[in-house]
DNA sequence: CTGAAAGCGCTTACAG
DNA sequence: CTGAAAGCGCTTACAG
């Protein structure tokens, strides 16, 4: 019993394949009576034209791609992404597109994107000077670049992570931390001095806070060090501050789960928290209010990210000029786990705060 | 410029399309010579197979679906969806295939299921009494059914909802409630008498429990509301259950993303909790362990349903025989939202507390 | 309003 | 080891 096709609809039906197609794809071509018998004949037999033959002729998948720089699982871990998603599933709901998740195939991100049937991809957090961007050219399958630098000649969506990370850097030295650790975002590459895109960004705004103060990352009370993105990163990277001889009065972590990984590695091992540790992160994930003490970080409008990226996909989709570049703005968001460092309390009791343009939160 | 197809490449390096063919898929089959000149003349004009037309011939997408109850942007939402989605993601690195997110098609998951190009799908928490599985069959497309009542012939995985319920439900009445809510996932159905599968199966196990103390669901001391599983369903439950004259002591929610709505909700209201109000979950989110008050509820192995879920599809995309129907254990998670009621606690303050048979958690 | 035919870009027996 | 040819299941000018 093989799968019913278009032929057989036809033949039982008494027309043609193009009738029957037509019965599927635009009845207004057909007589009413001829339509409406076409289409009993197929539910009957249960026909339903073939999504790839379908494919292969419009040259459309009806799906975007989502290409992901780690796991699928890793990824489902992050809450960035997962809101990152709701913004993208908006619009796919809104379009009727289906959402195809494409992790790096056998550790391969480069092997993963002409395998995948999609009408477009967006690109998330890949490090985008690899040959990715060139095959997405020669294949010529449209594609938006989120989180990463873009060339002008293509759509990209990014957020303002340079002020973003000047101004938590700013907000902890205000603070007066003068010891203070930077957990990295580890990226392919050798070191932080590698840092593209996203991450550069964040780094040089952490740079020029850290400089307005007289501090720099070869300064000897400031220390960096990087770990993958993830919950386990947070706490691996707090394991090896804390155990340094001196330790900072404050972390400030590149991302939130990171940040929120450190936080709770602290807790657990009764660091009293913010009193011994101030602790920031970026993003703002969900999580970041509900955390105790309330973590002081960065927001950026991750959802809306998705959004914008997928729009503009859709936008390249449709008509093939137009590009456009979106910086989205961060904001600083003030709660509960930085705070003026022990030693400096006791000895400065009375030093007012400095007055920061933020918006404070609970 | 138009794009580059193997006709191109056997063209430029003076062979067959059979040989392009077999030097991406099978070189075994060439000279090394030929192979690897045919490899380096696609290389050079950037070439590589297309996806769809493959498929065409092979009749393998590589894709595996999850077909959803909801919108992409409500799913990812959705604790409960996410880390489900990790389970399937950890199987889909596990065996290089991606994974496509289809969500009803304009309302529809019956029109969803044949426009996504997929070799299966996991059907995730629908009602499968309609045309959906019907349609599957008759398109020959392999799926697993998960948290649905399947029949005997198709693979499944479930949790054992039924003792799941009855144990949480059990454990609130031995602490003197009487006066309990339950919140209902609102199903497409009319009413909770219409519930199937998974929903069917922890109402009964509310029931059996009220029951044991001789209460039901149409007792006036019963509530029963019904409400969208969502963290804002929980929080419309609560006011419409809190806006009642006489108000529950305790809730049972039948997720925990609805717990969890209607606890922050009656945070903010400045109901004392626990206190003035027991709260019960089902799931055990992550989340659930750091809201306060934590919430006792039902722990349920997402994570492994949904890698038990994809390690069925594939085995069934692998060969056509072997239908398995798993039951995953569910188990009782004590932490700090259900307590003896205040108007119990001044009238018997010595009454012991009956022994249940459940791990105590933070 | 309807149908015959070409074509989408591959893979895969089959023959040599 | 290599190639000519059929076929996968549709859509879409084109002709009538």
């Amino acid at each position: 019993m093989r799968k019913v096709t278009i032929n057989d609809i036809a033949k039982a039906a008494g027309v043609s394949k193009t009738a029957v197609s037509f019965a599927f794809n635009d009845p207004s071509q057909l007589a009413q009576a001829t339509a409406s018998h076409i289409r009993e004949v197929a539910e009957q037999m249960g026909y339903t034209p073939d999504p790839v033959a379908r494919s292969m002729t419009t040259k459309r998948t009806n799906a975007l791609g989502l290409l992901l720089p780690q796991d699928i699982a890793k990824v489902m871990e992050n809450p960035f992404y997962t809101e990152f998603m709701r913004g993208v599933g908006k619009v796919c709901g809104q379009v009727g597109r289906t959402l195809m998740l494409v992790p790096p195939l056998w550790g391969s991100t480069l092997e993963a994107i002409p395998h995948a049937a999609v009408d477009g991809f967006i690109v998330l957090g890949l490090e985008i000077d690899r040959g990715e961007v060139q095959l997405m050219r020669q294949r010529r399958i449209p594609f938006v670049i989120v989180d990463s630098e873009a060339l002008d000649d293509m759509p990209s969506v990014n957020v303002d992570d340079y002020s973003g990370a000047h101004a938590i850097m700013t907000h902890v030295l205000s603070k007066g931390h003068r010891h203070v650790a930077v957990i990295g975002i580890e990226s392919g590459k050798t070191g932080f001095d590698q840092y593209t895109g996203t991450l550069a960004a964040r780094l040089a705004g952490y740079r020029e806070a850290l400089a307005a103060h007289h501090l720099s990352f070869d300064h000897r009370n400031v220390q960096f060090v990087e770990a993958p993105s993830s919950w386990e990163g947070g706490q691996m990277a707090f394991e090896r501050i804390w155990s340094r001889e001196c330790r900072p009065t404050a972390i400030v972590a590149m991302s939130d789960i990171l940040a929120i990984g450190a936080l709770e590695t602290a807790k657990a091992q009764q660091v009293s928290l913010p009193e011994e540790l101030s602790i920031a992160g970026f993003d703002d994930l969900p999580e970041a209010r509900h955390i105790r003490p309330a973590l002081t970080t960065v927001r950026q409008p991750t959802e809306e990210k998705g959004r914008i990226a997928a729009e503009l996909l859709m936008a390249s989709l449709e008509n093939h000029q137009a590009v456009a570049h979106y910086v989205l703005p961060t904001e600083v968001i003030i709660r509960k786990s930085v705070v003026r460092p022990y030693q400096d309390r006791i000895e400065q009791p009375k030093q007012t705060l400095h007055n920061q343009k933020v918006k404070i939160t609970r």
